[in-house]
DNA sequence: TTTATATATTCTTTTTTAGCGATTTGTAAA
DNA sequence: TTTACAAATCGCTAAAAAAGAATATATAAA
């Protein structure tokens, strides 16, 4: 049960969504993602702890940098499918398709405003 | 995107996902998934309007009772998706087989703390 | 039309969550 | 060994969510 509410509860959250949604085009840091969808650093690394909890995304270090991707659910069968349900959910929702298109201009040596 | 995050959020709560699991077996009035989980009536009310609001269940005014059952989930294609997979996901867990065990003894006939 | 009863709603309190700024940690370059 | 920088953590504030008691609403029976 806990397992179950745990990706429940990390997939309630509008920017958490989006994060998921991101990570489908390609790995990304801590910095572009935060840079993508306007917010705190600290912010966007709490939500990605969450989301790692919940086994829905995993972060790989990488020198000073940290790219989170996609998980591969093995550990969470509520993680897989609801991964899965995600690739072709939400493809036509307007915030998704404005992410879709700033995403390839997000690079992590193009940061600006760095911490 | 709205529609999404409303049925992730009604799953994200223990009480409302044992509601879901109940309405399996059978429609329940309000004052039996009240005694099932030895809550609040007004607390029930409120999850069952927060689980009809996802479109993940529908209620049946009979006299004086309230039926709810699952949704066809015909408005909400992640409703639907949801509801399909909670028919098998969660059957192990101990708190459900608990659940089960006590449902065949609750009947809104037999309801002593009535408001 | 009174009375009883099931459900919904309101009010209030407590807990949880989201957010940011500041600090800490860990790694790489100078 | 300083210095720089990405990410994680801490501390705090504001907003949201969960809970029950009390009240309101609606229906059925007397």
């Amino acid at each position: 049960m806990k397992t179950f509410i745990k990706v429940m509860k990390a997939l309630s959250d509008t920017n958490r969504v989006k994060m998921m949604k991101m990570l489908q085009h390609r790995p990304m840091c801590v910095c572009e993602i935060k840079e993508a969808l306007g917010i705190a650093q600290s912010t966007a690394s709490k939500h990605l702890k969450l989301l790692e909890d919940a086994d829905l995304v995993r972060g790989f270090k990488d020198g000073l940098w940290v790219n989170y991707s996609l998980s591969d659910g093995r550990s969470s069968p509520f993680a897989a499918n609801m991964i899965g349900n995600l690739k072709h959910w939400l493809e036509n929702e307007s915030e998704i398709k404005e992410l879709n298109k700033i995403l390839p201009g997000i690079d992590r040596h193009d940061i600006v405003g760095k911490v």
